[in-house]
DNA sequence: CGCATCGTTGACATAAATCAACGGGGGTGG
DNA sequence: CCACCCCCGTTGATTTATGTCAACGATGCG
C-alpha cells in the first residue's frame, strides 16, 4: 500500500513545524500513499509501534496524551505541510487524531531511516527534521508556565502564522482542544478571548473564525508580559496602570 | 583542541536521557576532550551556534532559557553519562550551565554528523539518540500541567531513578533550581516537601539529600492523583476523604 | 566565629479551576 | 423552508491552589 518514492533529501525541504504561507495550495506531496481520516478518527494510538511517519496533506491533526487523571494534554497541532509521527521511539508517546476531515500522507520511518544513511547531507536533513520538532517542544513548555492570557495570545499568533499569516485565524479546532493544548480550561479560553475583544484586540466573526485587529497588543503582551486588554482587563497589573 | 576518536556507533550506546544505575563510577567516556567548569560556569548560550555536544562525565548541568519578564525555565537536568546540546538546530535553544564543579566531554557535531552519514545502522543510533531527548521534553511538558504535589513527586522518584536508584537521593541542585525546572516557586517546592515529610512519606536528612521512605506513595500520587500525603495534606480531594 | 547564602515558615493576595446555568448556531428531519 | 434539538461556547458565582511578600532559621564557608 505505501510507495516510497521520496527519498531523505526531498523529507528535508519539509521539517515539521515549518512555516507555510499557503497551506492549503497544492505542494509536492512528501509522502507515497495518502490515506483520508474522518474527524475524530485515529491515526495512530499511544504505544502503538513507530512504523511510520505522517505528513499533513489537507485537515488538521492533535496529538495528546491522556494524564493519569482523565486530563487530556494536546503536545501539538499539525497543519498541511507539517510531519508528525516523529515523537517517538519504538512506539510513539501520544495518539494523534483527524480534527476534522484530513488527507494523511504516509511513509515507513524504516524506508527513511534506510534511504538516509548514505550521505552526510542526508543525515543533515533528518537532524534538521527533528531539531525543529525538539523546538516546537520547547516552545510549548515554555508556554505552559506562561499565564493564561500570554498563552491564549500565543495560540493566536501562532495560528496566524502557520496558516495564512493574514488578519483572519480560522480555527479547526474546538475550544476544548484549545484548552488542553494550552493546559487551561476551556471557560479560562472563552473568558481570556472575550477579554480580548472587549479590549478591541480581536474580534470573533464566529467561535472559529478570529479577526486579530491589534496584533501588535497580542505582541507586546508576549514580550513584556504587560496585559492585551489594557485599561480593561482585571489583572493586577493592569489595575495598577489604571490608579 | 577537540580529540574525535569516537564515532557514531560509540554515541548510540549512551542515548541522551537514558538511565544509569551507577552514574559516577567509571564508564567509556564517549568524546575526545573533556573540559572541567566551575559551579555555574556556562558551557553554552542561549542562541550561540550549535557546534558541539555535549556529555556530563561527573557533576551536573542544567539546560535553561530566560523568559521575557525574567523568570527562568530549567528544561532539563543533565546527570553524568547524558548526553546535551541536542535541543538545537543552527543555535542552540537553551543555555547549559554546570550546577556544581563538572566535567564536560565535548565533540564537534559537525563530526558525529558526518561519521554517521555512511550506514543505515548508524543513522537509526542517532535517530534513537534525539527521539531519547523528545521523550524526556515531552514528559516534562506534561509535568508542567500537573499539580504542585506531583511535580515534586515525580521530581524525586526521577532523580532517584538517574542516580543511584536506591533509598536516598543526593541533590546537587538548589532549591531555586527545582522550582524553575518544576514551574513553581521556591516556596512551593519548600512547602511541598515539608508535607511529605510530616507524612512520613521523606526524609529531610539535609536540604540536599533525601530519604524517600515510602516509594509507594509517591508513585501512587503519580498514578491516581490522589495525595501522596493522604490524611494529613491539606488538599480538597485530602479533607474529602477525612470526612 | 561571623557572615552570606540558602531554605523554611507564615500571612495574605490572586489567577484560574470548579460548579452551574444559560445562549446560540448549525445541521437534521419533518 | 422552518423548527427543533443538541452540542459547543459563554457567562456568572464561588472555591482553591499557588503566588507574593515578609520574616526568621540553618548551614556551610571564609
Amino acid at each position: 500500500m505505501l510507495n516510497s518514492v521520496t527519498n531523505a533529501a526531498a523529507l528535508s525541504h519539509f521539517p515539521s513545524g515549518a512555516t507555510f504561507n499557503s497551506p492549503h495550495v497544492g505542494r509536492p506531496q512528501l509522502l507515497g500513499a495518502t490515506r483520508c481520516f474522518a474527524r475524530n478518527a485515529e491515526i495512530f494510538g499511544e504505544d502503538d509501534p513507530a512504523t511510520y511517519i505522517y505528513q499533513v496533506v489537507s485537515g488538521a491533526v492533535r496529538a495528546h496524551r491522556i494524564l493519569h487523571d482523565g486530563r487530556r494534554q494536546i503536545g501539538a497541532f499539525y497543519l498541511p505541510g507539517d510531519l508528525f509521527g516523529l515523537e517517538s521511539g519504538d512506539t510513539h508517546l501520544s495518539s494523534a487524531e483527524a480534527i476534522c476531515e484530513s488527507q494523511i500522507a504516509v511513509i515507513k520511518l524504516n524506508t527513511v531511516l534506510n534511504r538516509t544513511g548514505t550521505t552526510p547531507d542526508n543525515v543533515r536533513d533528518l537532524w534538521t527534521l527533528v531539531t525543529e520538532e525538539l523546538r516546537r517542544m520547547q516552545d510549548h513548555m515554555i508556554l505552559l508556565v506562561r499565564s493564561a492570557e500570554e498563552r491564549v495570545a500565543h495560540f493566536l499568533l501562532e495560528m496566524s502564522r502557520r496558516t495564512n499569516n493574514l488578519g483572519t485565524v480560522n480555527l479547526p479546532m474546538s475550544r476544548q482542544d484549545i484548552a488542553d493544548y494550552l493546559g487551561i480550561t476551556i471557560e479560562t479560553v472563552s473568558r481570556t478571548l472575550t477579554q480580548f475583544e472587549q479590549a478591541g484586540v480581536i474580534a470573533l466573526r464566529s467561535a472559529r473564525q478570529i479577526d486579530l485587529c491589534k496584533r501588535s497588543s497580542l505582541t507586546r503582551l508576549m514580550r513584556d508580559g504587560r496585559s492585551a486588554v489594557d485599561f480593561i482587563g482585571v489583572n493586577k497589573k493592569v489595575r495598577e496602570v489604571m490608579s
